[in-house]
DNA sequence: CTTACTATTATGTACATACATAATAGCATA
DNA sequence: TATGCTATTATGTATGTACATAATAGTAAG
């Protein structure tokens, strides 16, 4: 019986991945072949594969063939929502507040925004998210003026920079991290935690071309999860 | 001067989104329109587009069309690589110790293994992997024995259950979810790190279909970093 | 005024065909 | 033996064409 369609061949080659019939590490028969026992064109078996490889199930290389990934390179793609939406999505109410703004060449934070250099002109930016009146997150920002020049003063007293920097800023690619801390004594504070109590942090830098936008450093409340499929 | 491959096309439209010729929320012309302007086949400007979408760049509809996506859901992939090849890509000397083998039905850990009920036949593993001969990551895991058979009661004295179960059984789907937390006073010792100090985990579940084969929680060394980019 | 049908439209996919490109193997030459 | 050329091969991509499908708008029937 025929497969006609991309995903169905999809789920075919899956189906044989998963029952072994084409183990990790192996190669598997060549789109042409592929095509003729499914009894379809060569270009839809190879819109199937080809997903696979994105996904990481597959590798694939020109002239050597297919082969079945022999560590599935578990991919997760993770949505990083902005900030409102993620807390209205759980149906809580949302909140933003300024807690500081300044212009500083030199920030004395105790750390290093990750790929900005001192002398860079920067204007630093505290603010803090709630949901439902609770302490949700700080976000703790740096953003490059020599690149981001329209801002007028008071944007950040009614919108967060996570905010109106997605929505004005557009951005070519970024780098983020993720990593555990013990909370600071003016954060744990804020966060309505102890001092030095476990949080989550992300740390996200994004870029126009060569050029830093902004590097934000985001310090979630207590027990806050990042969660994603594979 | 025609553009007459799907890359060029996505740079393209790419460029345009950048310096705002399309808007955020904006419609883009149709397909039809593009591939005409472009010198080149539908098809080619259809994959650009899909592939832009699937970045969350662009957001699509049928008979609606195409519009630059409000918010760019920034979607990092990020790799879960096994964890000795993480340790060897970084240069250090990857070593593998099994601490813990117990058969438990009802296992009495502080932790709730999620997704798993306490009727199901699991085994219980702790390990420790180590970079260099320092502590990297403590692994400790749930399997299910009804769905993994083909298990002899050695394998973990010498293979770790992360390499074994990824090369030797099949997932359908997994769930992960990233935190932090104190680390317990048991694993402090173990990390070679203060008890109470932040640490990173990583909490996930593979399944076969409707089965749960294992869920598995990671406990990083301090200062672990998961890095990506957007 | 509401409901059901119909036409329209933009994206989604399938196919045959053609050519491009990367990697390999084999052969020939120095 | 080593080196470089060449043929081969599997995947990668572009195109014209055709039809599928989802969402909308418009129209007719009750």
């Amino acid at each position: 019986m025929a497969i006609n369609n991309w995903l169905g061949v999809q789920t075919e080659v899956l189906k044989r991945i998963h029952d072994r019939t084409w183990k990790p590490g192996e190669i598997i028969p060549r789109e042409t072949d592929l095509a003729y026992e499914f009894g379809c064109a060569r270009v839809t078996v190879n819109r199937a594969l080809r997903a696979l490889a994105d996904k990481g199930v597959l590798d694939r290389k020109r002239k050597v063939g297919t082969t079945v990934a022999l560590y599935p390179t578990s991919k997760a793609t993770l949505k990083i929502p902005l900030i409102r939406k993620e807390i209205e999505d759980l149906g809580k109410v949302y909140s933003y507040k300024l807690l500081k703004q300044t212009q500083s060449k030199f920030p004395k934070e105790e750390r290093l925004p990750t790929h900005l250099s001192s002398s860079d002109n920067l204007l630093y930016i505290e603010a803090i998210h709630s949901s439902d009146g609770e302490p949700f997150v700080i976000e703790s920002r740096y953003i490059n003026q020599k690149v981001v020049t329209n801002l007028e003063s008071k944007v950040f007293e009614k919108n967060s920079p996570n905010e109106w920097l997605l929505a004005n800023v557009p951005y070519t690619h970024g780098a983020i991290s993720f990593s555990a801390t013990n909370c600071s004594a003016e954060k744990s504070t804020l966060l309505k935690i102890n001092p030095s109590e476990a949080v989550f942090q992300i740390d996200r830098t994004t870029f126009d071309r060569e050029q830093v936008i902004t590097n934000v450093l985001l310090t979630y409340h207590k027990d806050y999860q990042l969660q994603t499929s594979l």
